[in-house]
DNA sequence: CTGAAAGCGCTAACAC
DNA sequence: GTGTTAGCGCTTTCAG
């Protein structure tokens, strides 16, 4: 087990000092000749030098390290954002820690903390929390939060946290409006048991839709799972199973169906045929994330597209920005704009059909 | 920002000495009288003392991390075995470090090269690797490997890493010997692009169940994607769906196809129904992995199932034993039994049921 | 049973 | 443009 060259090695054989080293290490290359650091990239090389990450923390109080926290990464879809959200970090020489909360604000809180004493001062929250209320004396201590899949409002109110998000609204007017196009009149909009911020948002999106089309909204059409029903991230199709049911089950029942996301809308299609009826010849079904799973079920799932990668990326970069105060003070959200994929799973209604 | 008590806040308040607290964190109480010891606690707790994770590294070179390789996240087995890594390591108090490797070599190595260089002395590998050679010198600079994933045995050779596995060979036992039973007697085997190590047993399972019911095994029962098809995890499913496709294209197709995986074994029923074929009236297939999906889809997967709790539990137990020295030399591998599941993309074949 | 003191490898004043 | 040096917070010998 070769013990590792440290700083001083590199100076020795570099035939310089150590602080030169060090200068050179933290891009303050212009406080020395070019000969000099020549010399010491030699030697860096030379030696496999690589500098000693926890040393330099207990100096800088920095760790190229960054928080992920996500619902459940047993749910596609944030397996794809925790891959997507991984690629980005590891450009900027970033890793990433993987936190599964369940949205429980208690395992949030413990994971921050966790985190924060492992010297990590930047997260990134995949998932629209009810709150960030038992984030604040962190951030007050010093951390950086980035919330990933957010609108720039939380309750109504503006948050005051770095954000990132497709912009839901929209998603969710995409999608109402393709089914409108498509001849329905009787859409429903189904979703789990968490009342997240995107979800509200897709919902406002589907009512936008309807109310441009001068269709009349219907409560009866509107149906989520009871919180009793159990976390929804983890069961999210079974979560949108049940949903479609109840709204299936209800007199005049809707011809087509908007899923808060596409594992609900795969749900939503199980219980159009637990009902014998097929999508989307009786019922179409258009989901909200375009999950790579969405294009293997029969039928293909139309869906509206989150650009899941731009995203990532754009959230690290806020992130890293933070970390490297760059951006000091304001706030800043970013809103990507979702679009529509059509597929196989909606058509025109039935009575339109024949 | 307040800035956070340090071991020395806590001695003064205590009324003892910096080493003293520093012994009982470490675990050497019986060096001080209980007293001493209830002083320390009592600071400890006023002051909401946390030690500080770098300084306490630059000392000891211990960080409370373990790395996780997987092939991709994305990938919803993956996901699911992250998760559950992740419970594991989170009762023993470590955090769970990500890398997605695309099972690239060069990026398993650049990861390891990473961790390596924060500090981090446990990772686990969960998928087979192709082989463990690159990761050699960093073993014997002192990194320890878990793989999850993996048989015994490397290409035929005992390897010398610790490993937990499900009995591969047994899940391709199980998956065969249930469609034998329904009858079948045209049985195919498929798998993607890459040549791992539980790819083979599962094979070989699948060659046992065949020899044990006196069926000739038949190569062109027997179709793997090719190797340009691309990357197998993030997109198994099409890797499932284009090697049934191709099964099915040849003559005398099968009755019934063993999956590698159940990613693609979905992938196959798209294939079946591409056809013009239903599953199982036509084809039936069994999967081997058991992920959440497969109970969504229509006909629900019949497959096996891999008790991914547990294995991970096996693995964050064996890695943290060796980190913490408990377990010097000996190489253990521990391998968990699978069991069938029975659902509904299994039947008796069309001959006999007619 | 307790405490003083020497670093772990690095950074960043500050002095030359 | 380059080098000296004082710590960052902790662990651990070694003396008392």
């Amino acid at each position: 087990m070769a013990t590792r060259p440290r700083i001083s090695d590199v100076a020795i054989l570099a035939g310089t000092s150590v602080s030169t080293v060090s200068n050179l290490l933290n891009g303050r290359s212009n406080r020395m000749s070019r000969e000099t650091v020549l010399r010491i990239e030699a030697a860096i090389g030379k030696l496999d030098y690589r500098p000693h990450w926890a040393a330099r923390q207990l100096k800088t109080g920095i760790v190229p390290i960054v928080g992920l926290l996500v619902p459940s990464v047993a749910n596609p879809s944030h397996g794809d954002m925790a891959r997507a959200v991984e690629v980005a970090a590891e450009v900027r020489g970033l890793q990433v820690v993987l936190g599964n909360t369940l949205r429980d604000p208690d395992r949030e809180r413990r994971y921050t903390s966790n985190l924060f004493d492992l010297g990590i001062r930047g997260i990134i929250i995949a998932s629209s929390p009810f709150a960030l209320d038992h984030f604040h004396d962190f951030i007050e201590r010093g951390l950086s939060i980035v919330v990933l899949d957010l609108g720039a409002t939380l309750d109504g109110v503006e948050i005051s946290i770095d954000s990132v998000s497709v912009d839901n609204r929209t998603a969710g007017y995409l999608a109402t409006r393709h089914l409108i196009e498509l001849g329905h009149t009787r859409i429903g909009y189904i979703s789990g048991a968490t009342a997240t911020v995107s979800r509200q948002e897709r919902q406002g999106g589907y009512l936008d839709a309807l109310k441009e089309a001068g269709i009349a909204t219907n409560a009866d059409l509107i149906a989520a799972t009871p919180a009793a029903f159990g976390f929804d991230d983890t069961n999210a199709a079974d979560h949108g199973r049940s949903a479609a049911t109840e709204l299936l089950g209800r007199p005049e029942r809707p011809t087509g169906i908007v899923a808060f996301n596409d594992m609900h809308a795969l749900g939503a299609c199980a219980a159009v045929r637990d009902m014998g009826l097929t999508v989307p010849r009786d019922i179409s079904v258009v989901g909200i994330d375009d999950i790579l799973l969405g294009r293997l079920f029969e039928p293909a799932l139309t869906t509206v597209h989150q650009p899941v990668d731009a995203l990532a990326e754009a959230t690290v970069d806020l992130l890293s920005r933070r970390l490297r105060a760059e951006r000091d003070g304001e706030i800043t959200h970013i809103i990507l704009k979702p679009t529509l994929v059509r597929r196989a799973s909606a058509g025109p209604p039935r009575e339109v059909n024949g």
